[in-house]
DNA sequence: TCTGGCGGTCACTTCAACGAGACTAGGTGT
DNA sequence: ACACCTAGTCTCGTTGAAGTGACCGCCAGA
């Protein structure tokens, strides 16, 4: 049943690209700005105001890894006092359906995998 | 409190569970796992041929983790010989539908973000 | 003038993940 | 007898991601 064929099509067969991709847009802090972005477009410092847990670094990280794969845009509104703005890119929000949809898994199922967690810490204590 | 909110669908706030759930199951080698687990059950060696780039110690941590949170089942099938046999359990199974749809995004979206990252990278060279 | 906000960059450190490879301990094939 | 299979564990070393805090030029207000 098992071939090694690459294009198996229906089941969904992960990547490199794919983990190269979700890495880029599902990790720590990305997920924390889309939400943010999504609501309406920020600046830098508004962002950091946003999610406080946040470093400057990390952010500015953030903001030009998701800039790079065009989930959003930097627009700088004035120069003289420095202003920029992000927003999210039209391919930046249709990311959000797939989102959604594993954050409500996420949501419902979290009760389930608070117990199985439970039991398994238990077990494994006894042993 | 944001009472902006100009849609109510998909006001999720991404909490700490979320990320930390996320983490868990989204990892390097989960999805690859799970992948495999839900054609069939494998036995811990048959995974290791499967994903070829798994380390011992790595898939070891991987299914560890994915038996802690209820979405895989370790089962021992003999003592004598050692055997072991991971599969899905329901919880795991309900999995399924999320990350398809995440890949499939992914799918669809790669090219525009190939240009994007492109189109990015061509930019900050000529800066 | 002095403070504070804006939007960053840079150097340093720390920490957890990951890989490589040895080792275990019984069973199986030749 | 000897090698290899199973399902791991253990130690060591590397690497990369993240946090810390300093610093930058520019501007506005007291």
């Amino acid at each position: 049943m098992r071939d090694t064929a690459s294009d198996d099509v229906g089941a969904f067969t992960v990547t490199a690209p794919h983990r190269e991709l979700l890495d880029q847009i599902l990790d720590k802090w990305s997920l924390a700005v889309c939400n943010e972005l999504c609501e309406r477009p920020s600046r830098f410092n508004e962002l950091r105001r946003a999610i406080p847990a946040v470093t400057q670094k990390s952010l500015t990280a953030t903001l030009r890894r998701l800039e790079r794969n065009g989930i959003v845009e930097r627009t700088l509104l004035s120069s003289r006092p420095v202003a920029v703005e992000y927003r999210m890119t039209p391919l930046g929000k249709t990311l959000r359906p797939p989102v959604d949809v594993l954050l409500a898994w996420a949501d419902t199922h979290l009760p389930e995998i608070d117990a199985a967690r439970a039991r398994f810490d238990t077990e494994s204590d006894l042993a």
